[in-house]
DNA sequence: ATGTGCGAGCGTACACCATACGGAGTACGT
DNA sequence: ACGTACTCCGTATGGTGTACGCTCGCACAT
């Protein structure tokens, strides 16, 4: 049994994520050297360089490098890489306060995946996060009780309360995840659409000469002059979030 | 200008995708040794790892492996190992014949996200495929040409179309990310959801303490009741197919 | 029939990665 | 004063993708 390696890395992994909540209970003694920086420090540096690298190349090195560390050391602070991660998404999930929830369900759940999306606007590599091992913590805590909060007393049960919050979530990470695609490939390419476009267009259409594609070929054409890109994600977020909640406020009036 | 080196990959990957829809054009001589394998063989190889495996530990060498050759043998075949993604990703899209759409608008979109469903289960690593650079291989094209087809003649506009697919693709992808999650976190960890409670249950309640979370500890305890686990994706996905429909529905209603 | 040269196969090397281990130095508790 | 717990980190291990250049089998032109 592996039990107890991994039930430690994960207590103490739990004690890191909830460190600014819990009075640290028998932890003791201050020996050895001072530390060098903070585990703050070293979340922020995590967080400062998936902003600007995302998490493809995110490496404990480079980590360890803006906190002017040996590698090592980083491990004094952390217990690895996906834990770092896990702190990182914690952190970030507390960055702006949650606003509050006014006005009808509609309203209550717009507000919501609004501020979602921007938070993956602001971190994208949110969305290159292995969510197979949450860790819980006190953000993410506070994240789903208000997730829940936006639902409260609509007349629908406890599990399809859950189920509308785990839907609109899923709505917008999906949504996020294309904005995020369309200007990844974009900015590593280093050419707009319409250059991508005239570059492989020759080679395309003689691949795809055999078959016909008429509607592909007419909606690909619509949107390509109404956005001058392939896609839209800003206003694919606002027409399938309006559907969304369209749905769920159908739901609910239909239990009443 | 990395122009040239770039465009060069891509063209290879291009005609790789288009191998069995393309007469090879000048491909010329078959000079040397025949190869031992094929293209198709190592998109095979690649896709059974990933079954296997999934994509954190798809490597080039295990794909050799798998053919009985050299590592350095497979990019004899393929590009690289994001060019194989591609070619198994699309690969995959044709594994099945996308089923005639038939009935109401309802019924067609449901058929669609079915489709789609079952794929993701069969081959999970989809989820982790980066869709940031897709290929655009014929069973990508035709599978976007049937999913505009079960939205041709509704009466809304093209780009509203490709919103409606969007939404309804992205919701798929989603609830089978959650699905996914769910399986990884119970099989990697060897423990059902009430083990890991029992284990981490402690530490938690003593953290959790001095915040109070009514609605998140309810609905919790809840969802846990009637599933016997955290949640039921198999549910979530019913539950949020149906409302993604109605809201879709109830659009164009309102279109006419 | 022959020999030329293309291209398959692949051994090796390089540059990365996470992280286990153990040593050196430090500062607190006693 | 001294043991000891703790930080920091150099080194090593075993992984990754893939560039480079070698050998040699074989198809074609002669």
């Amino acid at each position: 049994m592996a039990t107890d390696g991994t039930a430690g890395t994960e207590d103490r992994t739990l004690a890191l994520l909830w460190r600014h909540r819990v009075v640290e209970a028998g932890s003791g003694s201050a020996r050895g050297p001072k530390q060098k920086t903070t585990v703050d420090a070293v979340i922020g540096s995590g967080i400062a360089l998936a902003d600007d690298e995302g998490l493809d190349t995110f490496s404990m090195r480079k980590v360890a490098e803006r906190l002017g560390l040996g590698v090592m050391s980083v491990y004094t602070y952390v217990p690895g890489r996906d834990e770092l991660i896990g702190l990182m998404v914690d952190q970030v999930m507390g960055e702006r306060p949650h606003p509050p929830l006014d006005g009808d369900l509609a309203a209550r759940l717009d507000a919501v995946a609004r501020h979602l999306w921007d938070e993956y606007r602001r971190h994208p590599w949110l969305l290159q996060v292995d969510t197979s091992r949450p860790w819980l913590g006190p953000n993410l805590a506070d994240r789903y009780e208000w997730e829940l909060s936006a639902v409260e007393g609509i007349g629908v049960s406890d599990i399809e309360m859950d189920q509308i919050v785990t839907l609109l979530a899923g709505f917008v990470s999906s949504a996020a995840r294309s904005a995020r695609d369309m200007e990844r490939t974009q900015q590593r390419s280093g050419m707009s659409d319409a250059e991508w476009w005239e570059i492989n267009a020759p080679l395309l259409e003689r691949v795809m000469s055999g078959a016909n594609y008429p509607l592909a070929g007419r909606v690909g054409q619509a949107s390509g002059e109404a956005y001058n890109a392939a896609s839209n994600p800003q206003l694919a977020f606002e027409f399938g979030l309006a559907r969304v909640i369209d749905g769920v406020v159908a739901f609910v009036r239909a239990q009443q």
